[in-house]
DNA sequence: TGCCAGGCCCTCTTTAGGGCCTT
């Protein structure tokens, strides 16, 4: 079975396009319904930290000026993914900072990156909304850790995907699901599922 | 001075606008 590589940046804002740096990555790595493998690392790009985000995050300027390089980390990071399919929550802004660390390492991404935010709309249209925090606590989904700190995230979102797994696969009664397949059903119309 | 994202989705739509979601 495929194994994912689910990710969460913690960053000082809301695109690369527009200053913003990463300031902690955590990669949870998920093999036939189990996190297999975990890797986090708080960076530093030579950045300063609003300080409503050091509120938001808990990450403070201190924190990030005594940790790793960012290419250093990042590099690990990328390395530690593989070629792993990738898989973040509202993937359309951890996919910009991604790119942006495989473009300063001369590189491009192959593997394709799935949206847990835009699956869990199509498999769980009932819940209130389709913020992270709130998909743990409507399907009482595993939580350790805080909110907004990059492990915590990304193991609550490998929570979230496995249980969607699960979901779709009896659902559609699929003897296996491949990642093409959960494409399908992301660029599926909201109800079609 | 004030504003500055962007991809996706829905609807009072498609020659558009506004809400959601991420930090």
């Amino acid at each position: 079975m495929t194994t994912y590589a689910i990710l969460d940046f913690e960053t000082t804002g809301m695109s690369p396009d527009h200053g913003a740096c990463p300031t902690e990555i955590a990669i949870v790595l998920v093999k036939d319904g189990q996190i297999t493998d975990r890797y986090q690392s708080l960076m530093n790009g030579n950045t300063w930290i609003p300080p409503f985000i050091e509120s938001l995050t808990g990450i403070t300027n201190a924190m990030i000026r005594k940790a790793p390089p960012m290419n250093k980390v990042m590099g690990e990071a990328i390395e530690f993914a593989s070629d792993h399919p990738l898989v973040a929550h509202n993937a359309s802004f951890d996919r910009k900072f991604w790119d942006e660390a495989l473009t300063q390492q001369s590189k491009q991404r192959q593997q394709d990156f799935l949206c847990s935010m835009l699956l869990s709309r199509r498999v769980f249209p009932e819940a209130p909304n389709h913020q992270l925090g709130t998909l743990v606590r409507f399907l009482q989904l595993p939580m350790s850790g805080q909110f907004h700190r990059a492990l915590s995230d990304a193991q609550a979102t490998a929570h979230l995907f496995i249980r969607m797994q699960q979901a779709i696969q009896t659902k559609l009664n699929l003897q296996e699901l491949t990642c093409q397949k959960l494409l399908v059903v992301q660029k599926q119309k909201i109800g079609a599922f």
